[in-house]
Parts: structure tokens; sequence; C-alpha cells
DNA sequence: GCGAAACTTTTACCGAGTCAAACTTTGTGT
DNA sequence: ACACAAAGTTTGACTCGGTAAAAGTTTCGC
């Protein structure tokens, strides 16, 4: 009654195609001209099936989003003593890019997902209800660790969007045709600039003497 | 031809009448638990005609966002010289709490508002694209000021953070109970609280020593 | 008043999502 | 092994948001 039961196997496998199907149905024609029916007959399954795994359309297609919320908290909680978590985090994207993530934003296979979320209304709804959901998580860390509700909030919400700006203006450039590796090569100059945004203030802004 | 044709009139007075209806009916029951065609209806118009005056069902709630945007875009254009954004858009926020403003969150009539909004997904993730087209429109205006595309998006981001935490912290309250009054006084702290997050950077939390 | 333009209604339709009941498959106790 | 229970899947019917097109109806310009 582990996890490697018959059972267990075949849903996951199941799951697993449901996912597939739909990705690749989208990336070929969008996301709205992709109907629930049709991927169910597609992936040979029956709709109300698609349903029970996935109790959104959309997160057919953004259904990575329990791992990257996982790994945001843990970078956070776990961090060493006396590291800030601007500080974790700043490092926790450097090595995303370090390492060629997908989520540095800084990837070739970029335009296919950027452009299926942005052929959507509701699938960007949802990405962004995403973001809110890691901001409210990071949130929650902080805030068991300071007991300062308010504060844990703005910081986490000013973390979060340090994290998805820093995402989406990789992501706009690979789409605007740019080569990846020299978007790569700026992505660390630009990560630092939005940490450093975070970190020291936006007080001076946009005067430049400092 | 002006705004005061028969026509121009009875066109602002349907949408209104819908609206309200709309609103009314939301406050009673909940966002989800009444149908469009219901709405239509009450208001003794055909559904069509709502979804003319109202894109999306969402829009017959959150109808006030347009007013708001220009706004806040018109706070930080026409900020004084020598005034940062951080600054303007600080003291509007005290400004609208001092008013005694909706959208300071600091209201009586809040739980009402908020209830409804927290009845439904759908809504919430209109009201948080909302939120987002805030920030962009924010961001616009810095990056035509200053050409620096990146840093306005990062600063139009951590900004709107500000704005819309500070909402919802008075607006949480409220909705806890707490009494209207007290919270609108220590609402002028909450805010300079964010802002100064935002305008000094986070540097240094959660170490509280300076 | 008359005709065109603007607004509304009607009707028909599509797709996401829910519900309940029938059916099939996997797991379990004996 | 075998039967029974539990979990998962299918079917079909239904609700609701939203769109499209065509046929009214009302207001406007002349």
């Amino acid at each position: 009654m582990a996890d490697h039961g018959l059972r267990e196997r075949k849903k996951r496998a199941t799951r697993e195609l449901i996912s597939n199907v739909a990705t690749g149905l989208f990336i070929q024609r969008g996301f709205e001209e992709v109907t629930v029916a049709e991927i169910a007959e597609a992936a040979g399954v029956s709709k109300m099936t698609v349903f029970n795994y996935f109790p959104r359309k959309e997160d057919l297609f953004l259904d990575r989003h329990a791992d990257r919320l996982a790994e945001l908290t843990e970078v956070v909680r776990s961090r060493g003593a006396g590291v800030s978590p601007v500080a974790a985090l700043r490092a926790h994207q450097h090595a995303l890019l370090a390492s060629g993530h997908p989520l540095s934003g800084a990837i070739t296979g970029g335009p296919g997902f950027w452009w299926v979320l942005n052929s959507s209304p509701a699938l960007m709804a949802r990405w962004y209800e995403q973001e809110r959901e890691i901001a409210s998580a990071i949130a929650e860390v902080l805030a068991s660790e300071t007991g300062e509700e308010f504060r844990s909030r703005m910081v986490a919400g000013l973390l979060t969007t340090a994290i998805t700006t820093v995402f989406s203006h990789a992501m706009g450039r690979i789409v605007a045709g740019e080569d990846a590796e020299v978007v790569r090569r700026e992505q660390v100059a630009v990560i630092d600039q939005a940490f450093d945004l975070v970190e020291r203030g936006v007080g001076d802004f946009p005067d430049r003497s400092r």
C-alpha cells in the first residue's frame, strides 16, 4: 500500500498522459482553441476524468506550481543563520539561472510556454494567482519566524515582485527573439538590480545621484 | 451631441441600474449564487444587454477600477518636482485615509464588499488582475519618464504591493470586527511602515538593529 | 416626419464545470 | 482462489457564463 501499487502507478501514468497530451495541443494551437473534450478524447479518457485530475482547465498547463511553491518557501525557511530572506532568494535566483532552470526565464524553450500563457486571459489570471500564493506562503514563513504579520506580508510581497519581474523580463527578451545566451549572461546583472531595489529601497528613484 | 442627449442619459441610467441591482444581489447572497440571467431579469433588461455594458460578470461588481487606475497614475505623473514616486504615493495614501475614502480600506462599509469579493475565486482573480493593471500603468508612466524599462517595472511593482497590502490590512481588521475608528487611527503608522520598507529597503529584515 | 444609426432583444449556440448513477478495475480478508 | 468492498472511470444530463447574428425598437440628424 505504498506508492507503487498498480493503482497508484496507473493513476500517475494517466495524470501524466493527460497533462502531456494537453500541453502538446496547447502549444500547437493555443489554450482557448483546445477544448477539454478534445483533450479527453486525444488522451483516450473521458472528460470527467480530466476534471478528476485537474480541477480547472488551467491546471493542465500550469501544473508545476506546487513544486515551485515548495522550493521557494524552503529556500526562505532553511536559509543560513544571519542570512536575510532577500539574500537567500537572490542567491536562489542566481542558482536557478546558473543551472539553466526554466524558472530562471532565460531558457530556450520559453516562447512556446510564454505564447500559450499569453494566449489566454484565464491562464494569465491563474498564473498571477499562483504568484500570490507564493507571496502568501513566504509571508507565512516569515510571520511564523518574527510574529510580525504585516511586515511579513509586505516583505514577502516585495520579494515576490522581484522574483516574478526578473523572470518575466528574461522571458520577454527571449520571446522578442534575443539570443538566449546573451540574455542569460546579462540576466545576472538584472537579478542584482531587482534585488538591490528591494534590499536597499527605491527612495532615490528616479534620481541616480547617490 | 455632448453627453446629455437623451440617448447618453438613458445609457448611463441603464448602466447604473444594472450595476446597482447586481451589487445588491451580490451583497445579499454572494457572487456565485447570483446568475447573470437573474440580474438581467431583476433589472428588467435582457441578458445580452448586461454583457453589453459589462463584458464580464466580475465587472458588475468591480466597476470602479478605471477611476482608481486613472487617479493613481495621475498622482505619479503630476507629482511635484523633486518628489519621488514613493513619496507621492505615500502622501496619496495618507490623503485617502484622511478623507475617509473607501480605497483607504479603513471604512465601515468594508465587510460587505470584502465578503462578496472573497466569496468567489473568479472575482478575486479579477481583483488581482486590476492590481496588475495598476502596476503596469504606473510602470509605463515611470518608463516614459526615465526610459528605464526594467527598473520602472520593478519600482511600480513594489509600489503597488505597498498600496494593496496596506489596503487589505485595514480591510482585514475591519472585517475581523475591529472598530473602524481605531483601525483608521492606527492605519497612519501602517502606511508609513509599508512605504518605509519600499523606500529604504528590506535588507535588514527581520533584524531590527539598525 | 423620415431614414439612418444606435441600442436592445431574441434565438441559438459553445465550452467549462458539476452531479449522480451505472459500470469497471484493483485491493483485501478469508 | 473468490467474493466483496473500495477506488476510479464513464455516461448523460444539466447549469451557467459568454458569443454571434439577425430582427426589432428607439433616438437622432435633417
